[in-house]
DNA sequence: GAGTTGTCGAGAGCACTGCTCTCGTTTCTC
DNA sequence: GAGAAACGAGAGCAGTGCTCTCGACAACTC
């Protein structure tokens, strides 16, 4: 129902977003411009903000949309393994997937993980959508504590608070250690895609991929140790 | 020696450095602007382009001169460790020196470490640079190594090749398990270090440096096994 | 010492950016 | 059908990186 404005504006807004992820695809999140839209679209530029009231308006939605095609493949990938005890090819699906949609959209990485911008305070339904890939290693430490494997991992006294204020908010029953393993497994895979798809390992892992295995699997014999 | 002219080249050249830097913590690297240099120095902003011939080359002055510094102070942290012998001490003084830093100059670590300037493409000298504070923890394993220690971790085969590669470039001569462990706990300080200045970590980890800290300890253990 | 050469800062200007404001036109709402 | 709201066009402002020209001065050559 409503008429056809209302369609027309959601219409000429998904474009907006898609010639802008083109752009940035093309020349880097930096140098999005709202006017070079405009002339795609075939409007003037002034009228791009009856859509998006700033250049960072448009990025929080580019941001969101991100995360959540990350959020999906992680899934996809993690999703993939049949044999869901195998928790160590669960996390390697996770974690493959995470740098293959990386690779693959190297851009949108930059535009969530690499620097940000200076003014810029990411609005709350930002880190709602944040969240969505990093809940898969979730579920799968989850899982692990129902089937009855048991963490040993030394939890550094300083989480504690931390900790137990992560698990009620993921409303899950995973143990300090777990979660502590998780974060460090976590940490360590994200640092790995950064200085690979940030240019850190020229002239030092030519391999492509071969740190980032190193990384994935030394975690997984920590996750299910 | 060598009259006025190149002196006064030199302090301009140093002012318009400092200038930046002080322009970079302010307001973050990506709101860095000749012109606004130009202004602060009493003078017009084309004659800017007398010393630094375009934005990309004073911004590669600047990565040049932050690795230095980051270079130097991780070298510091490291060096203040009296026992020597004492391995995951150093290992835990270096790390920790790299995150201080961080913490402290954090709009140039975002220029190090954060998104690459889409176009820019390092020059050789900005690499040689980025390699000093690397160094820092192969000395730690290079000392290992002559002490007696050997490490047993698995090395991926693909690595196989990079490492001899490494192994040569950097005269050393430390073992395939000892650079796999060494990289493994690269990309997680990396990792850690990103995560948290980066603002990845809001709501997550709030205790500021209280996932640093575990991921540093797991690598110790690790470094040291 | 005189003359040439090269460096420097100033100024104007180009093409570009995000963003604001106004002004008709079109669509929706009552 | 009348009033309100949304929309696109256009002009304009302040800012950016960068280029070009021009006059002043230091540095080197003869």
């Amino acid at each position: 129902m409503t008429g056809m404005r209302e369609r027309a504006r959601a219409a000429t807004t998904a474009e907006i977003l898609r010639l802008a992820r083109e752009q940035m695809a093309a020349e880097g999140a930096s140098a999005l411009s709202l006017r070079a839209i405009a002339r795609d679209l075939g409007m003037v530029s002034s009228a791009i903000y009856r859509y998006f009231p700033s250049r960072d308006d448009l990025l929080t939605a580019l941001i969101i949309e991100s995360y959540e095609r990350l959020g999906i493949a992680v899934e996809d990938g993690e999703r993939s393994v049949r044999r869901r005890t195998d928790f160590a090819a669960r996390w390697r699906a996770a974690a493959h997937a995470l740098r293959t949609w990386a690779i693959d959209h190297s851009s949108e990485w930059a535009l969530l993980f690499g620097t940000p911008v200076p003014g810029y305070a990411a609005p709350a339904d930002t880190i709602a959508a944040a969240t969505r890939y990093t809940t898969v290693l979730i579920s799968i430490l989850t899982d692990m504590a129902a089937a009855g494997h048991v963490h040993r991992t030394a939890v550094p006294k300083v989480l504690r608070a931390d900790l137990d204020r992560l698990r009620s908010q993921l409303g899950t029953e995973v143990s300090d250690a777990a979660l502590t393993v998780g974060m460090n497994a976590w940490a360590a895979v994200m640092g790995a895609v950064n200085l690979e798809l940030f240019g850190h390992l020229h002239n030092v892992v030519n391999q492509p991929g071969a740190l980032f295995d190193a990384v994935v699997e030394q975690h997984a014999a920590f996750i299910t140790a």
